[in-house]
DNA sequence: TCCTCGATGGCAGAGTAATC
DNA sequence: GATTACTCTGCCATCGAGGA
């Protein structure tokens, strides 16, 4: 038994491989590749030839895989049938049928807000189509969008604002909620309030960093008594606590919705946190990765958010 | 003996590398 | 870029083995 060489393997002899082995006939395994019956019975000599192995004996029943063909069968198969679905999959994409698996980065904010409407979306028009949503830190985003390792990245992610098409998706706007011991003398914060009050940061929100320079370059400066990675253990701590936390309107409007809080507008101005999805170039006429990308966009994620654009918005290439 | 079906020889066309 | 020689692949016609 020869040895095959893979850079000489003609891989049209895999498809003579295939109908041999499901047919056990040289003319309907011709007939079914699309060649002649000495055509058919050539490409055998040269798989021969290759294999180092008769492959299929005529018996009288038929042309009979030998035991070398017979285990060279399943892989060979399970190669073809994987490389039809590759191609069939780059060449369009059915969602009713599709079985592929995106990988999306997103913050538990953005994963909060956008995996639920986008799950229930999912089951109706894509039942078959799986997303892994990736735990990696932020300042990895960039590479595993470039790599492939992810299909899109969704969030406030200005580091990913050059060098990517994005598009918008929404708008929200940052507020203040009060753990239930907190007290204040009013409906509204002010700003003595809540530079007193004691902060609760979550780390992985960037725009608690630049709240503080804000504050800084105004001579202010928040006292933070605790500082948590994620923003899940914000509901039971606002409900045992007088901390106030700063967060979007839409986490605000959820833990509401959770434990029942207040929350009102932040004592000074603070820029808009702007949502989008990201994705590479070498994804932005896939079809998988376009369709994925409408469905997000089309998403009517939270009551207080506001969207961005038409339905459809536009892609923007930023160099 | 006949029929079926894989194997083989000869030929043509297409693709590729080498040469000018 | 054009030409030539070589290689590869597929087809037609035919052969030959094996079964009924």
């Amino acid at each position: 038994m020869a040895i095959v060489d893979a850079h000489k393997l003609d891989l049209n002899l895999l498809l003579v491989f295939e109908a041999l082995y499901l047919e056990r006939n040289v003319t309907r395994a011709g007939q079914r590749v699309g060649l002649s019956q000495p055509s058919m019975s050539n490409a055998l000599v040269r798989l021969r030839a290759q294999c180092g192995d008769a492959l299929f004996v005529r018996t009288p029943s038929g042309m009979e895989p030998t035991p070398y063909a017979t285990a060279l069968s399943g892989n060979v198969l399970r190669a073809l049938d994987l490389m039809r679905a590759t191609f069939e999959q780059s060449a369009a994409f059915d969602p009713a049928t599709a079985r592929r698996t995106f990988t999306l980065l997103m913050s538990d904010f953005s994963q909060f807000l956008v995996l639920p409407p986008l799950m229930a979306r999912l089951k109706q028009v894509a039942p078959r189509v799986r997303l892994d949503v990736s735990a990696m830190d932020r300042d990895q985003y960039r590479a595993a969008l470039e790599s492939g390792e992810a299909d899109l990245a969704v969030g406030h992610l200005q580091e990913l604002q050059s060098g990517f098409y994005q598009t918008g998706l929404f708008v929200d706007q940052h507020v203040c909620v009060m753990g239930r011991d907190f007290r204040m003398a009013g409906d509204a914060i002010t700003m003595d309030e809540y530079l007193a009050a004691n902060h609760l940061v979550v780390t992985n929100n960037k725009t608690d960093l630049q709240i503080d320079r804000d504050l800084a370059r105004q001579g202010h400066r928040r006292r933070v008594a605790l500082s948590v990675p994620r923003y899940l253990v914000l509901p039971p701590l606002l409900a045992q606590t007088d901390f106030i936390v700063t967060v979007t309107e839409a986490i605000a409007q959820a833990i509401d919705d959770a434990i029942g809080v207040r929350w009102c507008p932040l004592p000074f101005p603070t820029p808009l946190t702007r949502i989008r999805q990201f994705w590479h170039a070498r994804y932005h006429h896939d079809p998988g990765n376009s369709w994925l990308r409408q469905q997000i966009a089309e998403l009517q994620i939270g009551a207080t958010l506001r969207k961005i654009g038409s339905p459809c918005p536009r892609s923007e290439p930023v160099s």
